[in-house]
DNA sequence: CATGAATGAGCTTTCATTCAT
DNA sequence: TATGAATGAAAGCTCATTCAT
């Protein structure tokens, strides 16, 4: 929301024609997603943007902010498209299949995004790290968790099951998936492992992740 | 293998008492599964180390190769950990549990190997990197693929799933175990999804992953 | 030319006051001057010119440039000045004169671009050095050549000598005026040859060394 | 003399096997001429010499000393070799021709000496040097100075010059030729003047110098 | 005596951040 | 508001010199 953001830049940024502001935020994920926020530099980040480094603080507290209020947006969008999936009264399975469909998706169209959540992973704490896991996690925590346990109910997914523990390992295999299409060192290991360039894989991804998910949860 | 770190470090670090050389690598693997590469300063980790800085660059040609020695370090005491594992001729169950508790105590006793790994999957491609995950994941790629192959034969394994990608979804679980006991992010989530400290969660990972992995390969 | 020199400083530094300028490149030139390239340091030079090292970076590329510019700007005034005596349509004799009263009270004046020429004469070759020495000297000794060449035709000087070669030691003989004006070694050998202190000895060096060009060279 | 030096090394290198003190002195040398004095490390030296650098320190007190010695070790075979020139009771002709002859041989042989002393009058005051330039150019300064008197009351050379002074332009021009054999700027410095390598250019220098001293001092 | 590991001051260079224009 | 020059702390790294063995 607006007003979780509205500490992370400064009112000035809003002001800003929406074209410049974009442009701003496109130039900053990329450089954060390709150097890693260390090896991002604000006056590379000024010059791509076509704007000076006085301005990036005028719309930015700091590098950390400018980094944070990115790396919201980025999983907003993500969060987003999750959410969107998340209400259909569908089939269980074929429900998996859309999110499964979708991460490919929005991993192949917004890498940088998909890079960016996975740097964030390994940072150092910082004040804002601990809030973003809370947030970004909960919702497809609580998501995945409720839908295994409607599952249960309806006799979708079998009830022996911690549903809590099921999601975490569900998302745990989505997290693997996107991080595959979109960062160096995870495609390289698919690659490995599959002897397949994971741009040329969604079906097989599709089919054997469903095999794979299906029987774990022992779907009907 | 020694020879494959021979170019790594210098003369001077392999006559060093075994004390000091397991305290600098001790103190630097820390610095650098705590701070990352970049934020990782080589004055720290000398006066951290007691010693001075003129002495790591004896040691050591720069600051890569430290990072590159202690990575490798780190990584081929995994890989021994894992590969002492594989050649039991237990059941796949058995063997699937031995893993998993395997991994977990590992993770918590040399948490600062899995973040270093961790931290790894995010550097930008560096002359060694490509290297390391060929070497690393093509192990376990290896170990993991044949097991299953070979289950399938015995029958343990149901015969509809496609064994290299069945690994990879295998190790994208255990390497998830791994993260989440030791990087900060990862074990946030899964306090998030679970709702349990992954610190006392040992029983509950194992027989639900357990759960799950039993399922999900169709073990007999 | 400006062009040619475009690269060895940035933009920046054009736009910067002319008395902040000067008292920089003055400060880097007496230091180079006295220290030598490997002994003079970017922090001294910035603190005696009263701006930050951060400054310098942003005016030059590397230290290397920024001595680099120092010198060719030296080269360039002397080349000026030699340039200037060239055209004149006068008798040999009275050239010579001038060309030695203009090299004594150019090296009076500006002793540290003749101490940075001195020095260069030592360093090991670099990337931009050969194509300097190319360019000085070249011009000087085309000049002398000619200039000799056409006396020759004149009758002003005998005709038996190589005017390359004569040239060549009519230059031998100024440069060392030079050096004995301006470097330290150089003065304290003249004072010990002479017996006199070079910065009294103007008359004295211009009729001695005119005598013994004169006759060297047979003028009438 | 072995009093004047005594200052400079210790006692202990004194007592080193004649094969290893020229060996440790040679490399100096060859070191300090090609790099200069800053860039010349201890340990290069040390390791070309095949002792350790602790041993160097033994030898000598420090960096500045050890060069010091070297500089001098250098000059006094210079002034060795003139001083034997000196008292020869020719023609002053043949004298110059001798003089020019041993100092171009000279010059082609220890390339290193003569660099070292080109190196030695770029560098900034020390202690030592002034000492240095005293020492060196006072001997060849009264050679060529007294030559020159009795040239003049034989009649050999022409009475209206200053004796001190011309000697100081006659080594001037001898000067010049060493560095013209030995030093990389100077050579080329040599190649634009005249077109030729100074290799191969010993009967032209000799000749038309010759031709120039001659009758720049007027001999009979 | 010889060794070479240890030291740490000092160098060049980068870059987040500020602020006068 | 926008600019980009100025700042200076902090980094990686080198090397003369010392000293325990």
């Amino acid at each position: 929301m607006a007003t979780e953001n509205s500490q992370l830049y400064k009112a000035t940024f809003e002001n800003l024609p929406e074209e410049k502001r974009k442009r701003i935020l496109r130039v900053a994920t990329e450089e954060f997603a390709d150097n890693g926020f260390e090896n991002t530099s604000i006056l590379q980040i000024a010059k791509k943007s076509g704007i000076s480094v006085g301005s990036i603080y005028k719309y930015f507290e700091n590098k950390e902010l400018l980094f944070t209020y990115i790396v919201r947006e980025g999983l907003s969008t993500l969060e987003q498209t999750l959410l969107e999936l998340a209400p259909s009264e569908e089939d269980i399975l074929i429900k998996a299949e859309k999110i499964i469909r979708t991460l490919l998706a929005f991993s192949k169209e917004k890498p940088e995004f998909i890079k960016l959540y996975c740097s964030l992973t390994t940072r150092g704490n910082s004040e804002f790290l601990d809030g973003l896991s809370q947030r970004i996690e909960a919702v497809a925590a609580s998501i995945y968790t409720q839908t295994i346990a409607i599952a249960q109910e309806t006799g979708e997914v079998r009830k022996d099951v911690n549903p809590a523990f099921f999601a975490y390992l569900l998302d745990n295999v989505f997290m693997m998936l996107q991080f595959s299409v979109a960062c160096p060192y995870y495609k390289e290991r698919f690659y490995i492992y599959t002897g397949n360039q994971v741009e040329n894989s969604d079906e097989l991804i599709v089919e054997q992740t469903l095999l794979f998910l299906k029987a774990a949860f022992n779907f009907k």
